[in-house]
DNA sequence: CTGTTAGCGCTTTCAG
DNA sequence: CTGAAAGCGCTAACAG
């Protein structure tokens, strides 16, 4: 079974390539006839058309580069679910890239899917500054970008995610409402994220009249999950030997949220009798942690789905050169109100 | 920024287009100094070559298409992590697909990759026997296959998955030597991998002289996660009225084992005390649950780092025109012993 | 060592 | 309504 290419059909039907091309495009000007028995044919023998030679022609792949730090975080996974189910229904398909959080290796996914000729590229930057005038240059000319995910990046764009610092506050408050006072945050180290984390955090405690410690802020690395754990149970035990205990932990990413109730399991420590803990998750597990987990939820699927359909919105308005009016979309995070809190 | 040709290089140096062509790929029939002069001008100009051009005169286009039922499936996007990792290092991409459990969607996909010229194809099929002949006709032409995960498919190439038989039993006896010996076994609906699971534990029941009952199986249909708790609930609660309750639970798949921890937990069954649980599962969050899960883990990277370099080994063996002797691998999964038995 | 020619498979004018 | 001609950007074979 080699290729079955236009040229064969057109053998073997006495016709000429062209005339086949348009017919199996429905062309309004091939014969009815003719364009049924070219049709018949083609499925009978499995046509399928050779995407390379009609990208190389149209300049047009159908295909969207995507870009995520880790596929196996489950929060990306289901952001690419998302994109993977939108593009199959607008014919699109997406090639998936990993920068692993290095700017270098980031700039090197660009470049390939560049070279590859993707319509677009979906990102969801390593760093606030990395290859921000390369993505530029490319959204400039004929390579648009979508972010997802870090929507303070500097690029003027469509930019998807949620609204970091209202979702934090919104979770502290939720503590302060339950009579918790003494909270811990635990975050990563300084980035546009957790910093608006941070200020949603700190936002909610000064609204409630509630001074900000510095000792009930834990910033660590979260490149070694070996460390995060030593430092988590350092600063418990910090605390503890201050008689500072916090009598709620508010953690603010996914690994942290979800390492920090096993840590306090293992520790002995009740939650929420002890402790109480909220945290940012998109593990779909959290209900089966022990007690199940109160946290924050990323609406990942739909970040996605809309990631995908604003870059649809750009190849369209391009194509009929009007000009697109760029918005950031910051949709809310879900409170899930579990059992510790 | 209009993206660069060779063409353009050919024209700012005043050279033709193969000379330009033959010294980016560092040609040994191109003199240094217009080498040098050309590299230069390339990289300065951040040139980036068309892949879809060069693929449509080579036949070679270094994708390698990859279809799995879900990405957001942990034990999928494990695997895909795997992959990728791999496509990198050997300058492979990888354009991901979801056959979502359907036999006519997996069919699309297949079209798809073929239609953009992949040069192989790795997949987890949907089912035993679908889209078998045509995989087959791919495979023994110019798209070879390599399956991975559902390794009982009928399909006469690699295969790199688990001994779900061999892991299934050690689950099993490590029970046993635990002295549990009523065991509930939940899985899924019958199919390859299922069945080779529940082979194994009943083997080691036979082994261990211990009668297996039919009461002591569960077969829950996995689409709808509401149905399969109010299975599993109905069960124990049928099985308690009759005086049977089961003193350990061995569950198959990853969705089974992470839902009934979170059951057990609700009801306020105390694991391991009064229900031992080990299971099937890919989770990283396993250690948070409480009880910390004792489970049976697939390697799944290591498993799509085979899967592709595979791959790579049939792609070099038939450009050599060398035979390649195909074989099934079947890996060990790791039981991790916590304290849910 | 460099350039000319040809062609991968397709679509898009434009003639007839 | 159908076909002839051209060309997307690249590489491979061959001449000079």
């Amino acid at each position: 079974m080699k290729k079955l290419t236009l040229k064969d059909i057109a053998k073997a039907l006495n016709l000429s390539v062209p005339t086949i091309s348009k017919a199996l495009s429905d062309s309004h000007e091939i014969n009815k006839d003719t364009k049924e028995k070219i049709v018949a044919y083609a499925q009978q023998h499995n046509y399928q058309h050779n995407a390379l030679a009609r990208s190389l022609k149209t300049g047009k792949t159908n295909i969207i580069g995507v870009i995520v730090s880790t596929i196996s975080n489950s929060f990306f996974s289901e952001i690419l679910e998302g994109i993977e189910e939108s593009s199959l229904f607008q014919h699109y398909n997406i090639i998936i890239m990993q920068s692993r959080e290095s700017p270098d290796i980031e700039k090197k996914c660009i470049d390939i899917l560049y070279s590859k000729g993707v319509d677009g590229i979906l990102i969801s930057p390593v760093s606030h500054d990395a290859n921000l005038t390369y993505l530029q240059q490319l959204h400039n000319s004929s390579c648009p970008i979508v972010i997802f995910d870090r929507i303070n990046y500097g690029l003027d764009t469509f930019k998807i995610g949620i609204d970091n610092k209202k979702a934090a506050k919104k979770a502290t408050e939720e503590l302060i409402s339950r009579n918790y006072r003494n909270i811990l945050h635990i975050t990563g180290l300084s980035n546009g994220v957790t910093n608006e984390r941070l200020a949603g955090f700190q936002d909610a405690l000064k609204i409630n009249k509630i001074t900000f410690q510095e000792s009930n802020l834990l910033r660590c690395d979260l490149s070694h999950i070996q460390i995060v754990e030593d430092e988590i149970l350092n600063k418990l035990d910090e605390l503890k030997n201050q008689h500072k205990s916090p009598d709620a932990i508010f953690t603010a990413t996914d690994l942290l949220t979800n390492r920090t109730i096993g840590l306090l399991a293992q520790q002995k420590i009740k939650i929420p009798e002890e402790i109480a803990l909220i945290g940012f998750s998109n593990t779909n597990y959290a209900f089966s942690f022990n007690p199940p987990l109160t946290c924050i939820s990323q609406p990942a699927k739909k970040i996605g789905k809309l990631a995908f359909e604003k870059m649809i919105e750009i190849l369209e308005f391009r194509l009929k050169k009007r000009e697109v009016v760029y918005e950031t979309i910051t949709l809310d995070a879900d409170i899930i109100i579990r059992e510790s809190i």
